[in-house]
DNA sequence: TCTGCGATAATA
DNA sequence: ATTATCGCAGAC
């Protein structure tokens, strides 16, 4: 997959639909988080903030609306593309240390909602390159929720300069 | 390096 | 009105 832009996942929040009133999909089922009600292993993509995309891979079986977001990367190949779709980056540690700045550097979308993750064709993927989780992530409450705030639903790689926050 | 605030639009 | 955010300005 030479030429492709990846980063190592190195932070992430889950979001556990019924169970989670900072869930999109706390309530019900609509236009926006129809993709986090489907089959896992797709990609829901929201917009927010009037100018922002966020990516979360789908985990919950159908009607089972938990997905995971994806707030940080360790940039890995096609650097240079992404410094091209972000332009704001100042180091290459800011391509994607937050969750709408690695959709930017990747070029996700709408155009993304709903793709097919273990499909190759479906231009966003997730593939274990054999590189072992850590034994000791930290634990955090999440971030930029105003409901449940208290539940310990962030990791991310201890000490890693690639955090969105720390 | 850190903090505060405005941008900007879909959803409810 | 709120929002699963970011970038800029200004202070230090």
């Amino acid at each position: 997959m030479a030429g492709e832009r990846s980063g190592r996942i190195v932070e992430t929040e889950a979001y556990l639909g019924a169970l989670d009133p900072a869930a999109h999909s706390y309530r019900r089922r609509s236009t926006r988080n129809a993709t986090m009600f489907g089959p896992p292993g797709h990609l829901y993509v929201y917009f927010t903030y009037g100018m922002h995309w966020c990516c979360n891979p789908v985990c919950g079986e159908e009607d089972e609306p938990v997905a995971v977001l994806i707030r940080a990367l360790a940039p890995l190949t096609g650097v240079e593309q992404m410094r091209a779709l972000r332009p704001a980056a100042r180091r290459d540690r800011d391509l994607c240390n937050g969750p709408a700045k690695l959709c930017q550097s990747l070029g996700i979308d709408r155009r993304h909602d709903g793709a097919d993750l273990t499909a190759t064709d479906g231009g966003v993927t997730i593939v274990d390159d054999g590189t072992s989780p850590p034994d000791d992530p930290m634990v955090t409450t999440r971030i930029g929720i105003s409901q449940a705030v208290n539940e310990p639903w962030r990791w991310y790689v201890r000490d890693d300069p690639h955090v969105s926050r720390r």
